[in-house]
DNA sequence: CAGATATCAGATGTACTGACATCG
DNA sequence: CCGATGTCAGTACATCTGATATCT
């Protein structure tokens, strides 16, 4: 049985923009499913993982961290704290914000979630030989950096 | 001014499957902000493209060689019939099928839409050497060809 | 007063599913 | 009967846009 031509016409394939959307919905799909098996999304390991490595934070703050709007990141918070991985408490230096602090059970979540992204990289990076994959990673970093997620007010 | 630093964490920002998600945000709105300057989209250039390189097809030829689903190719195609860019007709052969083709007008459509997106790949990869560019698409590629679409019965 | 914060309500768009009549 | 085709209706989800009350 030979494995079904790819039905692209070759110059559609080559374009890096439709490389990049297929490329990114094969690694969200992998992503997304094994997160699902914890019942979690990309955004509560964002959340999680900005939390631990960066410290507590208001919500404004996390939210220009991990890239998620401001409304998006109340709902995201608020199933982080329905499952007692994150604290929301008053800044007393501050009325408006909370600070939001990572309990112990988030940390175990997010080392939970961390082993399933892991996996979900390596399943997507394995077509690629280890200098491959630093490579790509190179050259997306290169692209990200240079154009700015165009971060309006939100 | 110093170009405020990158708030988001060194491990967030290294994952692949985070920088193929912004990446690929970056490319479809460079490519969406041009098409949208003549009504188009995408899955507009997509189709006329298709036409062109491999000649008149069904519907769901079409379909499988774009990568769009057959419910959303109707209205890519009701568009493009409404602009005069391609005409469906009956297959004399199969009664089943519409053979589409496309109009005179149609490949001038495509002729304009590939310039838009030509200029949007150039600013996109501006940030790496010729070199890089190939060396991505390269990768991208492997990615692509490695993890096939899970293209379902549709 | 301008600006930031947390929150809520909703618009938009895209990927995707399911069903249906028609036909091979 | 099974499967493909063109079409339509509708779901699910993510992105994004206000607007509002509160506070600096």
């Amino acid at each position: 049985m030979s494995p079904s031509p790819d039905p692209t016409p070759a110059r559609l394939r080559a374009i890096p923009s439709r490389l990049l959307a297929q490329a990114s919905t094969v690694a969200d799909r992998l992503v997304g499913e094994r997160l699902a098996t914890e019942g979690a999304r990309k955004w509560h390991f964002a959340a999680l993982a900005t939390l631990a490595e960066t410290g507590p934070a208001s919500q404004a703050e996390l939210s220009r961290r991990t890239g998620i709007y401001r409304s998006d990141m109340v709902a995201v918070l608020n199933d982080l704290a329905d499952t007692d991985c994150i604290r929301r408490t008053p800044d007393p230096t501050d009325r408006r914000r909370n600070v939001i602090t990572l309990t112990p059970t988030g940390h175990q979540r997010l080392q939970r979630l961390s082993a399933l992204i892991a996996e979900a990289e390596t399943e997507l990076l394995a077509p690629l030989t280890p200098a491959q994959q630093s490579e790509l990673t190179h050259l997306l970093t290169l692209l990200a950096t240079h154009h700015r997620p165009t971060h309006p007010t939100q």
